[in-house]
DNA sequence: AAGAGGCCCTGATAGC
DNA sequence: TGCTATCAGGGCCTCT
């Protein structure tokens, strides 16, 4: 469910039902995520008041009474469910019937009062952290560079970043460390709104074109915030509510299909871009 | 120091 | 139908 838009939705979507909640318990069933879960993570959270919910790049926070932190990476294939009471299923944990829970792979399950929510992971990929205070977590997240809908994401931070790389703007694009929260889906969208072919080296680039990533970063994310985010495969918000931004995707998975721009019947094209599809108009991105 | 590639893992789908 | 191969919203680590 990854990138910053389907993070975002997950914190709109999970915010009203736990904030000011407390965390009774949780259950670990599986602590082998992308980096182990901590042993004692159960004594950290227990009885744990949730203050608020914010996201950074691809991270959903929880925000914890006393200044404590959780943070939750989704990896590839990450979830969150919202299961409520009178859900209640039979079987020896306290899993809640669902149609949305898949029933493999529910490594946490975090209990409050009147629900539970779980993390599942097929893959596991994703990963929780725990930080015991505020400066904690900005240094972890200090080795990130700031998501374009942050509001200290400047222009010109951005340009000085890019202009003397030597690697194609897609890899440039994918860097958390150059611009966060942008994936494989929204890089290739990003790039064709932005007319710029993705092969491209950062170095080669106009100016005019750093000012059109720089808009249309924000602009293609926002945009599919608006529309609950991107539902390939199997992404839901919390409580099981598919996006949409699927259906407006201007080149990505649309291998052969017609470029969108009027006057324009280039197919578009699917290429590797260090092992990963990338989709693109080769008329329209130049 | 920066860039490319391998690798972690499971499951869905395509192709034979 | 049933096997195998390939491909997935990510990012850390290693090698050059």
């Amino acid at each position: 469910m990854p990138e910053l838009p389907e993070v975002e939705i997950v914190k709109q979507s999970l915010e009203k039902s736990v904030k000011y909640k407390r965390i009774l318990t949780i259950i670990i069933n599986n602590r082998n995520l992308r980096f182990k879960v901590d042993k004692f993570l159960q004594n950290k959270l227990k009885n744990k008041k949730i203050i608020s919910l914010y996201r950074k790049a691809k991270y959903l926070i929880l925000e914890l009474e006393n200044k404590k932190f959780l943070a939750i990476h989704f990896g590839m294939s990450g979830t969150l469910h919202l299961l409520r009471q009178g859900m209640k299923n039979n079987t020896n944990l306290s899993f809640y019937k669902d149609k949305n829970l898949p029933s493999k792979h529910n490594h946490l399950i975090f209990v409050f009062d009147q629900f539970e929510i779980i993390y599942n992971d097929p893959r596991r990929f994703g990963f929780i952290k725990f930080f015991e205070n505020n400066i904690s977590l900005k240094n972890y997240l200090s080795s990130y560079a700031l998501d374009p809908l942050d509001i200290n994401f400047k222009f010109t931070d951005f340009q000085k970043k890019i202009e003397k790389r030597n690697k194609n703007i897609k890899n440039i694009l994918l860097d958390q460390k150059i611009v966060s929260g942008i994936g494989n889906i929204y890089a290739s969208e990003i790039l064709f709104s932005s007319k710029i072919n993705p092969l491209i080296l950062g170095k080669k680039l106009k100016l005019y074109q750093i000012k059109n990533l720089y808009k249309y970063s924000k602009i293609v994310l926002k945009n599919a915030i608006l529309k609950g985010g991107s539902s390939i495969r199997d992404f839901k918000n919390v409580v099981g509510k598919k996006g949409l931004f699927q259906k407006e995707f201007k080149v990505y998975h649309r291998q052969n299909e017609t470029c969108n721009n009027k006057k324009c019947n280039y197919k578009i094209k699917k290429i590797l871009i260090s092992n990963r599809s990338t989709f693109y108009c080769k008329n329209c991105q130049k």
